[in-house]
DNA sequence: GCAGCCGATGCAATATAGTTGCATTATGAT
DNA sequence: ATCATAATGCAACTATATTGCATCGGCTGC
């Protein structure tokens, strides 16, 4: 997903000590093409290095806060997380496939929006605005081949 | 946020028994001018009759797969449910304020969105759009008054 | 009427995702 | 080295949702 950035470098710039959890849990996400559940990020660290779940959820939380990553809403329960739009990665919509729940993301340019209408009228205050699409992937709409 | 809705005739229409739990379940989502979690349709349900959390579910579940009701994610944990777009209700985005955690419909006008880009182009099967704006409501913004 | 069936509901137990409190360990400053 | 603080781990817990199985209630055929 992300070649250009240096995920240390990305920790010490929003003022957060690198810590080799950190580090592993911006890796693993900010290396996979699709945002990544806390129990998807959990069991990929856990292949090599022994990590506790709440640190995990913690670090997911801390890097939200930092506006580094992303949560994201699927149709299912578990949140997912991605990198957060920056001047690398524009924001862009995801589609989740509710027949075998992964979620993936879409180009940037799948669809126009335009909020102008909504940012003139609403009273409160708009912090993002997160759009998924929902449906079933190539994948799964394909019949098994044997 | 329904007036026009007949409840007993929506489930009949769809092949399903008006069960007065059903009838209520639709009542309390229809009546209600924003979308409402599977606890918050329990409590409002318990206030007047019996009935057990379980059939709610079940109860959601049938409606949704019946096209009668919309689940909706929120930034929080519990999936909130409103009427499904027909012929009496457009399809429209949602807000959910991220500090009192309470959901809302906004104008089908508040924002303009063009998919077609992604029509063309992507490979699996679409069934939906969800759009959720995320920010902080008019209520939890102001200054509490004594 | 009533025997039998089936869908709807209830209840208890369980599953899943995430959170909290507190103890322990690691890190950096002096 | 000592101390303060931040980060992590562990166990228990909460909230949300689901499952399995028992029971209830209404309808059908007789």
């Amino acid at each position: 997903m992300c070649k250009e950035c240096n995920y240390y470098t990305i920790l010490t710039s929003s003022g957060l000590e690198p810590t080799e959890n950190r580090v592993r849990v911006l890796e693993i996400i900010g290396n996979s093409s699709y945002p990544l559940s806390a129990m998807e990020v959990l069991s990929g660290i856990k292949k090599t290095h022994n990590i506790n779940k709440v640190t995990v959820y913690r670090i997911l939380d801390l890097l939200v806060e930092n506006s580094i990553l992303e949560r994201l809403s699927t149709g299912g329960r578990a949140a997912h997380f991605g990198l957060a739009p920056n001047e690398n990665h524009v924001r862009h919509p995801h589609f989740y496939c509710t027949r075998c729940g992964r979620m993936d993301c879409l180009k940037p340019e799948s669809m126009t929006v335009n909020i102008s209408p909504l940012e003139h009228s609403f009273s409160g205050a708009i912090d993002r605005v997160e759009i998924r699409v929902d449906g079933i992937c190539k994948d799964c709409l394909e019949p098994v081949s044997s």
